[in-house]
DNA sequence: GCAAATTCTGCCGAAAAGGCAAAAATACCT
DNA sequence: AGGTATTTTTGCCTTTTCGGCAGAATTTGC
């Protein structure tokens, strides 16, 4: 096993980052359909079939960030307390991943790449396609975290499979109405709101004062 | 506004209907990479460009019945007696659409192709992207009919959007666990069990007996 | 340094992708 | 029926994607 620590691999990170950032900016600034795998390669610095070395496609050097994204999630839900309610660490793991501690305000560079690529993402259909994948392939990693803290199989049992989905779903339904919202509005909120409901068993939302979960 | 039930518009269904199970038949008699658009339009008796028209390859041609099937879904939610628990006409919907009456015994030559399809989708990773793809794109028509039956705004509030993408989730956990289970397993026990463990708020669960919930 | 392993690169052909306009089929009106 | 409008099918075309292959270049461990 190569030493995951020496110039090679690091290069290879590096590799991987700037055609993923090249491709979002490239995107960004011309359009999906404007932008071809050579201009991507020629902008990193690379040949062309270094980017299909790396990536299958536009669409998945743009979802490689949200990937990352995903799996540290189950990472944080591993690390949360023992005590802690599962939805309690759920809904801190979603919320510590796709919205950093500074917010909108304390111009996280990072965060503002991953919001614009995401934008891109929903305009999309080709890259749609894209996102889910990322959020299924993230899914199994989900499973057995889940599985992990309550103790089920995560091979033969429903629960941690159902609870791993719905964590993806939830996220996505999130996600998408704070992108969508025509005010910007903060993910935390939402975030909490759905795994309210979720953790509720999705109740009708009661006539009175809209369904602004808080 | 063209008649719909013209000659024209049938023949565009019969030749929709062909294409895909021209693609899902060659698929599952050669492989996923053995066979080109050119085979399938071949097959199907159109030109190349013909099947262009109407899908965007062959991943949309085998996913194209799950797309219908669901969208039916929400169609029966609609359709759902008033007066009956949401979550009820949401299990009835996905049942009736997923597991037919007869099950295995009564041939519905649709539902086979559909299982046939769905195999396919979920052996090649190729072809999983086109699965979710096709359940997001049902996730709006849900929605609409969550929405509906809720009196809810399917724009403005998370509500129906959560149902819709939990009723997928759901759906697609029931799905693949009796996919992959060892044992043939019928979907419709399963599929009550993940929505009553939804409708529940999914809660641990208990040690004694199993998670065989209901 | 040196040998082994790994990555990068150019070259290649098969296939996909989609714009365009002529041809064919269907619909609709008189 | 006949004629016209609309829609679909088709062929032709170019550009781009996709991936196998082998040699060059780089990194690693010794």
């Amino acid at each position: 096993m190569p030493n995951s620590s020496g110039l090679r691999e690091r290069k290879k990170r590096q590799t991987r980052a700037a055609l993923s950032l090249a491709t979002i900016g490239l995107c960004l600034e011309r359009g999906w359909d404007n932008v071809t795998i050579e201009d991507i390669a020629a902008a990193a610095n690379v040949s062309v079939r270094t980017f299909r070395n790396y990536f299958a496609g536009k669409a998945e050097a743009i979802a490689a960030g949200h990937v990352e994204r995903t799996l540290r999630i189950a990472d944080d839900i591993r690390a949360a307390p023992a005590g802690e309610p599962l939805w309690t660490s759920i809904v801190h793991a979603v919320q510590a991943n796709f919205a950093p501690a500074g917010s909108a305000d304390a111009g996280e560079e990072e965060f503002g790449r991953w919001r614009d690529g995401v934008r891109l993402l929903f305009a999309e259909p080709a890259l749609q396609g894209e996102l889910l994948k990322a959020n299924a392939s993230a899914q199994d990693e989900l499973a057995r975290a889940v599985a992990d803290r309550t103790g089920t199989d995560p091979e033969h049992d429903i629960y941690p499979k159902l609870v791993a989905a719905v964590i993806g779903a939830g996220s996505t339904v999130a996600i998408e109405h704070c992108l969508h919202a025509e005010s910007p509005t903060p993910l935390g909120p939402v975030l909490r709101e759905v795994f309210g409901r979720l953790a509720a068993g999705l109740p009708l939302p009661t006539e009175s004062g809209e369904n602004s979960g808080h």
